[in-house]
DNA sequence: CGATTCTTTGAAAACAGTCAATCTGTGTGG
DNA sequence: CCACACAGATTGACTGTTTTCAAAGAATCG
């Protein structure tokens, strides 16, 4: 499983030996069953997790009751709170398996410590904030300025390995629209 | 001018005067009028600014010509395409004075010899990167989930400093709302 | 299989958007 | 200093998209 991990980091930054073998030892591994949680809401979060197999969703309740999925993760990437992670407050999220999948865990502390001794993960993990944080400013005009359908159409054709493996109705929650609306929106599409 | 960004750095981090003279000594000072263009699209970015004084905005044009106000920045703020930074590629972005401003430009290849330079600085940039990630996920949740009310009373409530300053339409538009809608909302709400 | 979960469909309702007109306030030029 | 122009805000009537609620099909899993 860490071999995933380490293949992942060798393709964004080049690390000795001895620096794989530090990370390694201060990694965590977690395997997940479908819907198990990996965090709950009111748990602090306290890890950077990367996703080896599987999948997972972060979402949020509204005071309804309603789900709204923020992000998901799926091999090769990151998930957490960073909101918790930073503030140390209880988070407002749950995370939960998707699938089956196995995760890297490696405790906020360690993981400081990791990248003062190693700065090229520093600036690997850096850079996947910077891009997080320009997705989700990609997701907010998306969210102001899309119709149903044109959220849905950017939806598959950016993320065309995920949109097999997930249930509509959880699509349909990332997207911001319900169910029944994804539903028609897409007899709409194969009429076309 | 650069007393008030030496001033915002000092409330985050600890500098020596060698410290503040070097990165003073990259600062580009720039003064915007009221609707002057700091960005327009399809150019490319290169900077990071830091707003002095006065007030910003970035948005986005969707195919009808509407505007889609992503992001303000006030005094001790800071404003850019990350997007365009990081990957070199055109704008998508505007970002024009709301009033009469002062902005502090800092070249990217200035600023990355900066961070390397000034650790303090690096990690007060990472710190602001990791705060804005954190905001726009609060967003979508935001977008998704709040009625055209919520979403005003959110932001009067968490932006009380800038929603007294704003044009009306100006905060519909950063709450994916028509400028109709929010009069409307205003009206019920001054009738409770 | 049987049970649960997911998806589809229909009809009605709600919310926000559109278009157009009016009102308000501000600032500029004569 | 007034008048006019202009940008912004409000209001009304109407439209349209999406939601809601309910029920029926389809698919999946133990």
């Amino acid at each position: 499983m860490f071999e995933i991990f380490q293949h992942y980091i060798s393709s964004k930054a080049t690390l000795s030996n001895e620096e794989y073998n530090l990370i390694k030892s201060v990694c965590i591994l977690k395997k997940l069953r479908k819907k198990q949680y990996l965090l709950q809401e009111g748990d602090v979060w306290k890890y950077n997790a990367f996703v080896c197999k599987g999948c997972v969703r972060s979402y949020r309740l509204d005071e309804k009751g309603n789900e709204h999925i923020l992000n998901f993760a799926q091999e090769n990437w990151w998930t957490g709170d960073r909101e918790s992670l930073l503030t140390a407050n209880p988070s407002k999220l749950n995370i939960d398996a998707i699938e089956d999948s196995e995760i890297i865990l490696i405790t906020k502390d360690n993981f400081e410590r990791l990248c003062t001794q190693i700065p090229a993960l520093n600036s690997l993990i850096n850079n996947i904030i910077n891009k997080s944080f320009i997705t989700s400013q990609e997701r907010i005009h998306a969210a102001m300025s899309y119709t149903a359908e044109e959220k849905y159409i950017a939806f598959i054709e950016k993320h065309a390995d995920l949109s097999v493996r997930l249930p509509q109705h959880m699509i349909a929650s990332y997207l911001g629209i319900t169910p029944e609306t994804l539903s028609r929106v897409r007899k709409e599409i194969i009429k076309k």
